[in-house]
DNA sequence: AACGTAACTTACCGGTGAGTAGGCTACCTG
DNA sequence: CAGGTAGCCTACTCACCGGTAAGTTACGTT
């Protein structure tokens, strides 16, 4: 235990984001209690409520914080290039992402509180998708394909990316993260069809940090 | 209000599990009280403990209901023709259960209860995407490539066609099945680089239910 | 009609967790 | 040193929920 000490009020309620980050990712939203996260923290439950109101405020607060810095990556990452680096870009992005910050990761990947209904779309991945399908319906336009389908696609990449995200994070990443960049990079470029047997050679660019 | 009536056991634990699956469906499992489950169906609790013990049994029960109707449709579904065939047939299946089965479709994308930690895999959809996994294995090895990196392309595909059934059904099937089955597959098959302007050419048969 | 049993009920216990009222204490400032 | 204030705590209230004990009612069978 470290020596119990005042904090001034930014640095507290950084504490707290850091501490309930980590007990949503573990527990999920309702299965964690303000009181778990007061007593983490080395606090009593009252300071959690003086900084955030209430518990989903709390939630909010870490989910909000997690989306901007990992959007903010993927909009640089995606900023240049040819399109098929753009996309082996944002796999990279992503999965860095799941790599270092394991608990804003598995946060984002789980279940919200029910009562954040925010219009139908629940899950917060919906909304990167979202975001991912508004760059897909301009670049489909200029491409003469139907922009109407341009979510189908961008849902998918999404969800393959984040399925493999959720798997190699679970799994204790048994294999190295380039080699998993490089695959799903194949999948989404190639398709199953024209998988190469060892897919490396793609001038990958190995560094790419996730939050600001 | 129906006239309130006595049901026969199997009959009255049919119908809860049908309540619950809705429930669970809408509000996620720690969110779903026994006591509304039981309301719903127009009974008292111990109805419900008689039937299924404890709160996760209920949703082992309905989970399990709806996970065999799945996987026994998609292993119907790969049981014969090309590879892209069946890479169709699947998808196929995976959003007629969506459409046709929207309430077991969430349950199971939904979270789990947090005590069922079955060695690091808590998800359902994850269980999915490793039997896909075995399935791969099997063909990986026999094309030459890496069976280590198989579970990548499982999970990748699984993780594709999951996000965007969630999104389909969500955002209220926007697009009609037969053609979100084309661009997935296409996808997932072609790859972004080869994307046909207007997948639709593919012999896909149109029928195919996922429960038994 | 008497009986057995399957279906169902009321009424409770114990625990937990969200949220609050009101007070205490360290520190900075004049 | 007086006083303000920012950070913090104890001690509750209230509601909900998982699970259970014990008793009641409908109904088919002999």
């Amino acid at each position: 235990m470290a020596k119990k000490q005042r904090l001034t009020g930014p640095q507290r309620r950084a504490q707290l984001l850091e501490v309930g980050r980590e007990l949503f990712a573990s527990r999920g939203y309702e299965a964690t209690s303000i009181e778990e996260v007061a007593a983490k923290a080395g606090v009593s439950k009252p300071i959690v409520y003086e900084h955030f109101g209430a518990k989903e405020g709390l939630y909010a607060a870490i989910v909000e914080r997690e989306m901007d810095g990992l959007v903010q990556g993927m909009s640089d990452a995606i900023a240049q290039g040819s399109a098929r680096e753009r996309f082996e870009a944002a796999v990279l992005v992503f999965l860095t992402y799941a790599k270092e910050e394991p608990a804003g990761f598995a946060v984002l990947t789980r279940d919200s509180p029910t009562s954040s209904a925010r219009r139908g779309l629940t899950r917060v991945i919906d909304d990167l998708a979202q975001r991912v399908g508004d760059i897909f319906q301009a670049e489909f336009s200029r491409a003469g394909f139907n922009p109407k389908v341009a979510p189908v696609y961008a849902n998918a990449l999404v969800g393959m990316v984040t399925q493999v995200g959720v798997w190699w994070a679970a799994e204790g990443r048994p294999i190295p993260l380039e080699h998993v960049v490089r695959h799903v990079s194949a999948l989404g470029w190639m398709g199953l069809r024209h998988l190469p047997r060892d897919p490396s050679a793609s001038g990958l660019r190995t560094k790419g940090k996730a939050k600001g």
